[in-house]
DNA sequence: TATTATTAAATAAATGTTTAGTTAGCTCAA
DNA sequence: TTGAGCTAACTAAACATTTATTTAATAATA
């Protein structure tokens, strides 16, 4: 599973041959039909793990009774924390939300959504609140969400590219977190003349 | 051309078949090869003229002299301009980002990497006038291209999930363009106190 | 007529899965 | 303790598809 994570990270599913998840895992490859049902099944079960693991996580903020800026900065930490955890996790959700849901099973797709709405619940909170001004919840999402999902889809790439792989940078990681906590705290700071222009 | 540009951006390089290219646009598959040299070829030809087009477009904020609040928000608009033009070309690039470049031809790399290279002369122009706070000028340049990319890979797919699909809906990257600018622009001004926490 | 465009069929290479057979470890009766 | 019987894990080869490309023949165009 490690091995497939990375190389279905990397190509993507179609990308991504048996025989390679094999090789790079030391086994046979009948042996993956034989242990996860094959190819699919595989992938699924990667996912499957994986949600399960964000979900338990994500849940803890949306169950807590915090501010919603305090709520927005823990979102940005533990979706880094998943990240530090599982480095091929955010290409392999983002080829997932990119081709629609090509390859994921049904039953998946709710709990990916689920995670997703976290932000915009978080957003709407914040303008209820008064702690953030009247930006549209869904932009402002999508605008985390890409930032977030794209710092870790490409650093290790770029790592990769440059020197011997070292899997995210944990100091680089802890900036990162602090610079988007940092722009975007601002960023959604409530004004008292005018929120945003109409 | 424009029907290999959907299914890549769809499906990605492996998960789009020939047959289903020219079947799309309604022409016989061996034609591909008879006309660009194959798939490979076809992939390349459509980046190719994307990114000439690309370069173009940037190199005017490249070269003028505007202040760099002024620019960052231009780059913005011209990339939601590029965009709205051609819908498929984010989640292209961000495919072949995701993947370091794979199925790109040599020559092709360098000018990628050049578009955003901008963003981050821009935020060193800006601290360097002090029109904007001391951000680290590469994770703001991750930020915001995240943001950007995943909102135009993203929104087709969200169209085309919930009903007839509109190309990307020209208000509603209006209103994107106008979010971004107006959070970043906030999220990225100078404060006098301390620019950003160490 | 000569060049270009198009097509259907053929081709060769690849890819995920299945199969038949082997090995290793375990249980339990003798 | 031994060894036959059993099961799960594993392997190499075979298999049936799929897939991109090429070919040979035909049509269109200039």
């Amino acid at each position: 599973m490690n091995a497939a994570t990375d190389l279905f990270a990397l190509r993507g599913f179609e990308g991504t041959r048996v025989d390679r998840i094999a090789e790079t895992a030391g086994v046979n490859k009948a042996m993956i039909s034989y242990h996860f049902g094959g190819k699919n099944a595989l992938y699924n079960e990667i996912l499957r793990e994986t949600f399960a693991d964000a979900h338990r996580r994500f849940a803890e903020i949306r169950d807590s009774d915090a501010a919603a800026d305090e709520r927005l900065r823990a979102f940005i930490q533990t979706f880094a924390d998943l990240s530090i955890r599982r480095p091929a996790l955010p290409a392999m959700v983002l080829r997932e939300v990119m081709s629609g849901g090509l390859h994921i099973e049904k039953d998946l797709l709710p709990k990916l959504l689920a995670i997703f709405g976290l932000v915009q619940d978080i957003i709407d909170q914040g303008i209820a609140e008064g702690t953030f001004s009247a930006v549209n919840p869904y932009l402002t999402h999508i605008s985390l969400l890409g930032s977030l999902v794209f710092f870790f889809a490409f650093t290790p790439i770029r790592a990769s590219l440059e020197e011997g792989r070292l899997p995210v940078g944990v100091a680089e990681v802890r900036e990162y977190v602090r610079h988007l906590q940092y722009v975007l705290g601002r960023g959604l700071a409530p004004t008292l003349p005018s929120p945003e222009p109409a």
